[in-house]
DNA sequence: AAAAATAATTGCAGACTATGCAACAATTGG
DNA sequence: CCAATTGTTGCATAGTCTGCAATTATTTTT
């Protein structure tokens, strides 16, 4: 279905403008410092008005934040809602978000600017992750029908699985977090991918339990 | 005669001053709406300046997100620090929380609306864990004692042991927002404690990945 | 108990944030 | 090329937030 990308020069336009908007902030707040910024400045760097800066986004803090990362294509989430690809849920939720973590429609430069900012201000990552809670409700919908699919018995008890999709949901943006948090660690000429660190984190998560009992 | 009170006056004023500040801002809101409370009328509510406002609190949002919670006495925290109670990570952690949940030095009364308040505007439950990066950072210093005394080895990999102990702090954290965001939805009328979802959704957490490897 | 030191409250000025509205400009589709 | 749609902008206005200096309240010292 996406063959090529017709997208009209509206859209275009507007896609450009978002990330405009975005770049420009992101520079200039690792620039001269977080609070030294204001929307008027952002809007001259970005070549638009103040007032159009607020059709984007609605104050400072969400353009630094950005946007949630995108889904995948429907058919990787198929796979993992039918229990795959490798069966255990961790690990499949890490390849689900290292997927998306490499598919990300951001461009390199504003990941990584964003990245150093982050580093500057841990605050803003805070914020980042609160603004997710729309991605959040998205993850839970696919993980409640991949854990009806691991345990059908969940059928009888809509509420539980309810519940436990929400706390799966949960504990891996507690992986993402993690992840995350170290690959803004890492040292800058490091060319470690974060989708690296997002499996390597959910499958940590995955150990973690298994050693937690002890003898 | 002297009645052991270690509080002067000064701070009990400004503690009191923060409570009203606090049921200010959440009576109004659940009253009229988030969006038509202003600075002015919390302070007027409160019988402060709008001006006093702000010696207590950055913003409108850091009033009604409230404070972290209050660490344990120093005596709970060596006991988990050495493995106590029950030798297992996760049932432990839960303990942790439900304890400090129900010492909180917070009014019943400021808990009941927040809980309110967070069900009508659940990115205000999202700010709210935001805001508890310096919570976040003491729990992870506490978890990594505890995982240096289970396992000594760990002496040797400082950078590992710092790893492993985000990544247990944040899917506890994980944990936390379940038991929270579980208790906000239950009944008005019900008088299920917070302590006791703690500890139920760190032991789910405990539960989850042992059952998450298929055959 | 008065005086001095310390800390909190307040008003005011001023910069910045954010939204509604209406005019204008650009893109699209026929 | 015209008409509909969508995006941009300026203006007015309400509200947020900070620095500063004056005032008031508590604590400490003598």
């Amino acid at each position: 279905m996406p063959a090529d990308e017709p997208t009209g020069l509206r859209e275009r336009k507007r896609l450009a403008t978002r990330q405009a908007i975005q770049r420009a902030v992101l520079r200039l707040a690792l620039e001269r410092g977080l609070e030294h910024v204001t929307i008027e400045d952002v809007s001259r760097e970005a070549d638009i008005s103040p007032r159009t800066f607020f059709n984007y986004f609605v104050s400072k803090e969400a353009a630094i934040a950005g946007d949630a990362p995108d889904f995948l294509d429907d058919e990787q989430l198929a796979v993992f809602v039918e229990g795959g690809p490798s069966g255990d849920l961790m690990g499949d939720l890490g390849d689900l978000m290292a997927d998306a973590a490499d598919h990300a429609s951001e461009s390199r430069e504003t990941v990584m600017l964003r990245r150093d900012l982050h580093s500057r201000y841990p605050q803003l990552f805070a914020l980042r992750m609160a603004g997710m809670r729309a991605f959040e409700d998205d993850l839970a919908g696919v993980i409640s029908k991949r854990l009806l699919h691991d345990r059908p018995e969940y059928a009888r008890e809509p509420e539980k699985l309810a519940s436990r999709a929400r706390l799966v949901t949960m504990v891996a943006f507690g992986a993402l977090r993690h992840a995350w948090t170290c690959w803004a660690e890492t040292d800058r000429s490091s060319e470690e991918a974060l989708s690296t660190r997002l499996r390597d984190s959910f499958l940590q998560v995955r150990e973690l339990l298994m050693q937690s009992s002890p003898a």
